[in-house]
DNA sequence: TCTAAAGCAAGAGCAGTGCTCACATTTTGA
DNA sequence: TCAAAATGTGAGCACTGCTCTTGCTTTAGA
């Protein structure tokens, strides 16, 4: 049996992972510090290192299982609505973006803002990455095979076209041009906006960014969905 | 007079503020090091106490800078224009921040990506915070004085016009609530972008970003200056 | 059941950080 | 000329991540 052991490790290494969790939360991912959870546990803080590699490794360990987190909360809003509801569907996938940007800042903070040179997320982060993505690009292709036009069309630019005959060939499904258009700017738009309440550029503007996030996430879907 | 030292002052201080923008543009401006600038200098860590108190007071520092650097650019881009040709001016504005992000990527990142933790931005940056906000205000006041209507309306969001009403008070121009509404869309339309772009998110996708992003600022410049 | 191996914890130590302070030295301006 | 202000030094404090040796305890196999 590898019973006493085994059970205790589990426990430590949750614990470790929780007081991690609470220190980020408290004072920011680059503040976490391996001795001060040591200190909590009563621990020497050369103990940690029996249960992660490096600091590297447990932030690691925590950006993954955050990802899988944003994943499994947008895919749940999504999928809780009536597959033909798209406005409802597009509300519900942004809200939840939102909200897991608000209760998670750092990690938001890790993947959308600004790249750690020298840190290379490691490739373990790329699958639970897209499954957020994934969610979009199925519900630009439901409001094609719908109907939806977006409002707004592509405008003549050169060279957009032979862009976006790239795109449809990397994402394997067949979205018009004006809807890879109109989905990539509401996308743009909708982290623009997160980024911009969570990074601190609007906090003297609005006392409710949740209201203003409601009306962009609305226009957007007005527009995305050619809803008039 | 104040000649040899007030001129060393100067160069040092721009020394230490050149060597720290390497630092940040190649370690990030987390991991950015007095004691190395220090000694990439020939000084002892505690001579650059003399020229800034900490460093954060360095970061403030470059960031303003920063600022008015951007604040500039996209001044000169605005003015350039024919004061009634709307379009042209928001397609300046527009291309010449996505330029200046390019040319200064690091700058870009420390303005608009993740806050350095620990780091409570002074008041003192606010004001160069609002250069380049201010053109694009006036853009939107000069497009509704021309009788620009965006061709999305205001989605009915409870809290939404208590929300604006406040806007309108602090910026001093008399925004209607789709202006408001239109103008904010695309500005964090055109930062979500620009932060996708360089922080590497659309790599993979796009071989002429700039092309996507001449598109995306069209679209964005047709609704919301309303042009059908 | 006894024993060798593997797991775990401790504590000293290294190299790094921001920052302070007492102390010299140099330049300035009255 | 001479005191005051500006500048640079080096030691030191409290903190960080991480390594290594040492000793103890649980585990697994003969």
């Amino acid at each position: 049996m590898t019973g006493i052991r085994a059970k205790a490790r589990l426990e430590t290494t949750n614990e470790i992972k929780r007081l991690a969790r609470e220190q980020i939360a408290s004072k920011g991912a680059a503040n976490l510090s391996l001795r001060e959870i040591a200190r909590e546990m009563g621990l020497a803080s050369s103990a940690l290192y029996r249960y992660f590699n490096s600091r590297d490794e447990l932030l690691t360990v925590l950006i993954i299982e955050s990802y899988d987190d944003i994943g499994n909360m947008v895919e749940r809003a999504d999928s809780r609505c009536p597959r033909n509801d798209l406005l409802g569907r597009w509300r519900a996938v942004s809200q939840s973006i939102r909200t897991w940007a608000i209760e998670n800042p750092s990690d938001y903070g890790l993947i959308f803002g600004t790249p750690v040179p020298g840190y290379e997320a490691p490739t373990d982060t790329i699958a639970p990455a897209l499954r957020y993505t994934n969610v979009l690009l199925h519900l630009l292709a439901d409001a094609q095979t719908a109907g939806c036009v977006p409002l707004i069309a592509v405008p003549a630019t050169k060279g957009i076209s032979r862009e976006y005959k790239r795109v449809r060939a990397n994402l394997e499904i067949k979205l018009a041009d004006e809807m890879i258009l109109a989905g990539l700017a509401a996308w743009a738009a909708l982290f623009g906006a997160i980024s911009f309440e969570l990074f601190g550029h609007v906090d003297t503007v609005f006392t409710d960014p949740e209201a203003h996030f409601v009306a962009i996430s609305e226009m957007l879907g007005i527009q995305m969905l050619g809803i008039k």
